[in-house]
DNA sequence: TCCAGTTAGTTCAGTTTTGAACCTTCAAGG
DNA sequence: CCTTGAAGGTTCAAAACTGAACTAACTGGA
């Protein structure tokens, strides 16, 4: 029975590191490829994508800040950004009229199918290729426990 | 042998996926636990963290930057915040006078020690607790593997 | 029907981050 | 000694982010 509060062993600490480390490298990459093939920053191209695989391409805004795990407020700032690019749309909502539709304009989906290319090569080789078979997998189940673990509270 | 910009696997994606709404959720959680406890924001606390464990309790900016993974802007304001709250001190280096020491002082250790159980105890819940042993080892050893990976470029 | 309590989204002021431009100092080779 | 190029840091203006305050609209119960 360790402290709870007390310091972590050396295969934690190193877990906690590494998990760390990796997720500022990845990041750092996934933001270069974005910016130089579609002037889009990360956060900006997952909204695209989660609006590309919803129902009629579109979200309303507390559904989609939930889904990209990003403020209303600063939801709100990047949905205002990719309408003035071009690649989203805002449209009222009928049966709330207090909610408001963020959908994915031609443009907006045409961006992503120019840039999902070099995204998933940076995926692959950043991650995937880096990785045996049995390590992704269990990666998977573990990060989704940690993810899941922490959405419900 | 699969095209490499071609979509991935459901289980690649998956990992793909749970690594960052992990990484998300964490990051979140540790920040409002040091907000909390210590009014600092992750990266202060990383700065700290480094500067603590560092030869005399100083480290050069710029090694500072490589260590913590920020841009040398970003380091040159988070460490004039911490200097303005008194955790951290700048001194002249002799040995190369282009060259600034940043130095922990005894209030930026104090600091740590208050602030470390909190954020001890969000690591342990958050994610080691959620994880078998093995999921650690492996966490800490492939992730490794991929942060190395992008270092060497 | 009304009101209290929620929920959707935006706004705003203040803070942080970015990236390029800019000094200064160093190091290596003429 | 002089260059010349690279390295250490800072600066600045523009862009992005944060959290709290706010408006408007929904919901359920008295």
């Amino acid at each position: 029975m360790t402290d709870p509060s007390g310091p972590l062993e050396p295969r934690e600490l190193r877990a906690w590191m590494a998990f760390l480390a990796a997720g500022h490298l990845l990041d750092h990459e996934v933001e270069r490829q974005l910016k130089r093939d579609g002037g889009l920053s990360h956060p900006e191209f997952e909204v695209l994508l989660k609006l590309g695989v919803a129902d009629g391409n579109r979200l309303r805004m507390s559904d989609l800040a939930r889904l990209v795990m990003v403020s209303k407020s600063r939801l709100t700032y990047q949905v205002t950004q990719l309408e003035r690019a071009g690649l989203v749309r805002r449209t009222a909502c009928d049966s709330d009229r207090r909610a408001v539709w963020a959908e994915l304009t031609p443009e907006g989906a045409a961006t992503i199918e120019r840039v999902r290319p070099g995204h998933r090569r940076v995926v692959r080789e950043a991650l995937i290729e880096v990785l045996t078979p049995d390590e992704i997998d269990l990666l998977g189940e573990a990060l989704s426990r940690v993810a899941e673990r922490l959405l419900a509270r």
